[in-house]
RNA sequence: GCCCAGGUGGCGGAAUCGGCAGACGCGAUGGACUCAAAAUCCAUUGGUGGUUAACACCGUGAGAGUUCAAGUCUCUCCCUGGGCACCA
């Protein structure tokens, strides 16, 4: 008998299965298509970290699970190396991205290997070969043609470390998504995705996916849909008027006063008539040049300036109105006007009694009523706002479009020759296919100059051009798009990576699209998992496919902390996997990582704990290894068991220590168990179930020669085997002597006659307490049951001398007795 | 402030429907093996009282409630983690 030998043992598996590409389906006529996704990882650190690893190895084990279901699972693995991340990594260890990549690249698919995933490595892909985002930006162009890009300056997030704008997505209270800087505003020109159009379908659609709830929730938030209405009130003495949006139009008789944004149009318009205007000015600066920080920190506690000379009425009641300016009403949601109603609005009153306005309390009126009264109309308004797609930085796809000046005058005389969105901004025309890709140049000088352009425009030989529709002198676009858009669209490209042609086919796409079973992180709930919903619709809307949804299923794995807090390389409590690789082998890793805790809830790692599952596994090898294939002869199951073990009583020694368990029924059992659990991503319990069963072969192993244990034994090394696949590829190949991989194994059945029970322990209670348990058979009536239950001596001693007031009794499970 | 998730031994965590709380693992203690240690194996391990017993009582963040019976359901409160945050 030789010890286990993990390291020649893994490395020996996960060469022969990629060499017989045990985990390649067949692209094109697979039978069962499953397309088992995890979020590809941005090799932008260190090298892949634990929580990667964690993720991967989850939904690997779910792959392994449904490949032995019969399946043909595709387990694809990437990298999305294009974008900030990845820059900015180069950035900070001073090398180019280019030459960065290319060796994160490597040793990013070394650890990937080493892992131990069922990973479909020939279709691996990186987001910044221009093979990929030739696709990546075909897709900038379809949306642009079909009126889903537009260019527009307005206040946008501006993160000053990263030198770039940012959507409003990857801005985290505040600050930087990838940094953690604070965020300014800046009012500048960009590119947007319209991802409002979507808002009602990305919302609604939320409903039937089967997705995480937190996912659904975060999404829903953020979409932020209230329905209400838009109702005007004339300025007096003016023609213009003051457009509100409220979700409470009934509340309109109870308006005391108006408040305007202070980057409110009708506020420039009408300075004219302003009596304070100097003050109302220098508070409109003011409130311009707050960071969002500040507005943050100072909310709640309200400022504001009236405009004197403006007066607004209300046109249900005809009162007439003061305007104030103030900041707690924002420029970017509704019309950036509100009706004020202190008695009803906990901000409004805040402000009312700031500014000591008097408070109008007046009766509601019926929702529809005053929206007619007040001459409004119904009006549904959203959070969501459009994606900002560029970015002024280097590393990542080159917006294809280009601006032309002659087209500029063109597309007015002649619209019709232009796309949707060229006509819709003017003078903007996009590239022509068979361009792609754009490339993008090598910059020695990368870095973001943060003067509101990207280092491609300084490269000349990048930016000048020809118009692709005119023929005339044309400037690029410099910017490059959000590293999102890369990873909006990936598992499009898996199925069909080489395609050359399309950026993937339709009829494999009709086969493995949409996603059967995604997993990652929860912090992508309003970042890539938004946004792939929004391209998989928009691409719907173009016709390309004939879903709308990408991932039927989504599941987010929790965090995984160490030894009660968070890793963080500050704190030097970073988990290096290779070390534990190193050290225990992947196996072990990957069990003890799914031992943790509840897949979807994280777990905490603690270096003590993963000596149980080393032990575990140790045991594993040791009483496998030594199963006996060549007596082949039955066993009556019947045959009494002897053990000398753990019982709930003394007398129990010598008799089985599941008394009236046997090895097989344990069998069917833990098959039904690990089965659901898997399911359920309740991997740690799954796990647990395999280490009793373990112990049952251990104590049987007196067994060992006959069919049937090696029996059971094959059905538990196929039970372990999405867990650790290569111990138990080891065991199944050299120990049991097969001839092909377990992992294309049929997962075992159990069957649920050989679980049944006869008999159960019957529970008496006296009072809700528990004074005695029986054995007893299942179906056994009240009547019966009460009378074994009172002959029991400890039953007795409680029940002696008092009167039963009421006997509740719960079939094939309690018996009690109230006195 | 709002929304979501959670609070169970020394620790990570179990517990379909309300029905024996603490599965499984770690750690700890005692023992076997060993010259010794490591490894391995066996036993014990929620708390208090009790003779190391039988047994009794207490025990799932706190307090109330519903129920024959509550970790599980209801209400109030406290704490932790996450998300959103002046969204009209």
């Amino acid at each position: 008998m030789e010890d286990y030998n993990f390291k020649k043992i893994e490395a020996k598996w996960q060469r022969e299965w990629q060499d017989k590409g045990v985990y390649e389906p067949d692209l094109e006529s697979a039978e069962d298509p499953y397309y088992n996704l995890m979020m590809f990882p941005y090799p932008s650190a260190e090298g892949l970290h634990v929580g990667n690893m964690y993720a991967f190895t989850g939904a690997d084990i779910y792959g392994r699970f449904k490949r032995m279901q019969g399946f043909d699972v595709f387990e694809p693995i990437g990298l999305d190396g294009f974008g900030i991340h990845s820059e900015n990594y180069a950035i900070k260890i001073g090398t180019h991205p280019v030459d960065q990549s290319k060796k994160s690249e490597k040793n990013f698919y070394k650890q990937l290997e080493m892992i131990g995933n069922g990973f479909a490595w020939n279709e691996k892909l990186e987001t910044y070969d221009p093979e990929y985002y030739k696709w990546t930006q075909w897709l900038f162009i379809k949306l642009f043609e079909n009126g889903l890009a537009y260019r527009k300056k307005s206040p946008v997030n501006w993160c000053p470390s990263c030198k770039t704008v940012l959507a409003d997505e990857q801005v985290e209270n505040g600050k930087c998504e990838r940094c953690s800087n604070e965020v300014e505003r800046k009012n500048l020109e960009q590119w947007f995705f319209k991802i409002t159009n979507y808002a009602d379908a990305l919302l609604d659609d939320l409903e039937e996916l089967d997705w995480s709830k937190n996912v659904k929730i975060a999404q829903s938030n953020w979409i932020g849909r209230s329905e209400g209405a838009l109702i005007n009130f004339n300025i007096k003495d003016t023609d213009e008027s003051l457009e509100v949006f409220t979700t409470r139009p009934d509340t309109i008789n109870g308006v005391t006063y108006m408040v305007l944004a202070p980057e409110h149009e009708v506020l420039e318009k009408l300075e004219g008539k302003i009596n304070n205007l100097k003050e109302v000015s220098s508070y409109i600066e003011k409130a311009k040049n707050k960071s969002d920080q500040q507005r943050r920190e100072e909310a709640g506690e309200k400022t504001g300036v009236e405009v004197k000379g403006l007066k607004a009425i209300n046109p249900v009641n005809k009162k007439e109105l003061p305007v104030w300016v103030a900041d707690y009403v924002l420029s970017g949601y509704g019309t950036g006007a509100i009706m004020a109603v202190p008695s009803l609005d906990e901000r409004d009153g805040e402000f009312a009694e700031k500014f000591n306005l008097p408070i109008i309390e007046e009766e509601l009126m019926d929702f529809n009523e005053a929206i007619e009264k007040s001459g409004g109309e119904k009006h549904t308004n959203y959070k969501l706002r459009d994606w900002l797609i560029s970015r002024q930085r280097y590393w990542g796809p080159p917006i294809p479009l280009v601006f032309c000046k002659k087209c500029f005058e063109n597309v007015k005389k002649n619209p019709e020759n232009y796309s949707k969105g060229e006509v819709e901004n003017p003078g903007w025309v996009a590239v022509k296919e068979d361009s792609l890709p754009i490339k993008l140049p090598y910059i020695e000088d990368f870095r973001p100059k943060g003067k509101g352009q990207s280092p491609l425009a300084s490269d000349e030989k990048f930016y000048k051009t020809k118009c692709p529709k005119c023929g005339e002198n044309a400037t690029r676009e410099t910017d490059v798009s959000d590293t999102f858009l890369d990873s909006s669209w990936y598992y499009y490209r898996y199925i069909d990576k080489d395609n050359k042609d399309s950026f993937s086919n339709e009829k494999r796409v009709k086969k493995w699209l949409p996603v059967d079973m995604y997993i990652g992180g929860e912090e992508h709930s309003v970042l890539h998992l938004l946004y792939t919903r929004f391209i998989t619709k928009a691409l719907n809307d173009f016709g390309f496919i004939d879903f709308d949804e990408p991932f039927k299923k989504f599941r987010a794995h929790g965090l995984l902390i160490k030894e009660g807090t968070k890793m963080s390389k500050s704190k030097g409590n970073v988990i290096n996997p290779d070390e534990y690789i190193e050290k225990f082998g992947a196996d072990v890793l990957r069990t003890y990582l799914m031992f943790l805790a509840p897949f979807e809830e994280g777990g905490d790692f603690r270096d003590a704990g993963i000596m149980g599952i080393d032990r575990f596994i140790n045991r594993v090898w040791k009483t496998i290894e030594k199963v006996n294939i060549n007596n082949g002869s039955d066993i009556a199951i019947e045959t009494p068991i002897k053990v000398v073990g753990k019982g709930p009583n003394y007398e129990d020694i010598g008799k089985p220590r599941y008394a009236d368990e046997n090895l097989e029924k344990q069998v069917h059992k833990s098959i039904k168990k690990v089965t659901s659990d898997i399911k359920k991503l309740k991997y740690n319990t799954a796990i647990s179930e395999l280490m009793i069963l373990l112990s049952y072969l251990e104590e049987h192993k007196h067994l060992n020669g006959t069919s049937n244990y090696k029996e059971f034994v094959e059905s538990f090394l196929k039970l372990l085997a999405p867990f650790a696949p290569h111990i138990t590829e080891e065991l199944w190949r050299n120990t049991l002597g097969n001839e092909t991989s377990i992992h294309k194994e049929k997962w075992p059945k159990h069957n649920e006659e050989l679980i049944k029970e006869s008999d159960f322990e019957l529970i008496i209670q006296v009072n809700g307490k528990v004074r005695d348990t029986v054995k007893v058979s299942k179906g056994i009536n009240r009547k019966d049951a009460e009378k074994i239950a009172k002959e029991l001596d400890g039953v007795a001693k409680y029940l002696d001398g008092n009167n039963i007031k009421k006997v509740i009794f719960v079939e094939d499970k309690l018996i009690n007795f109230v006195i």
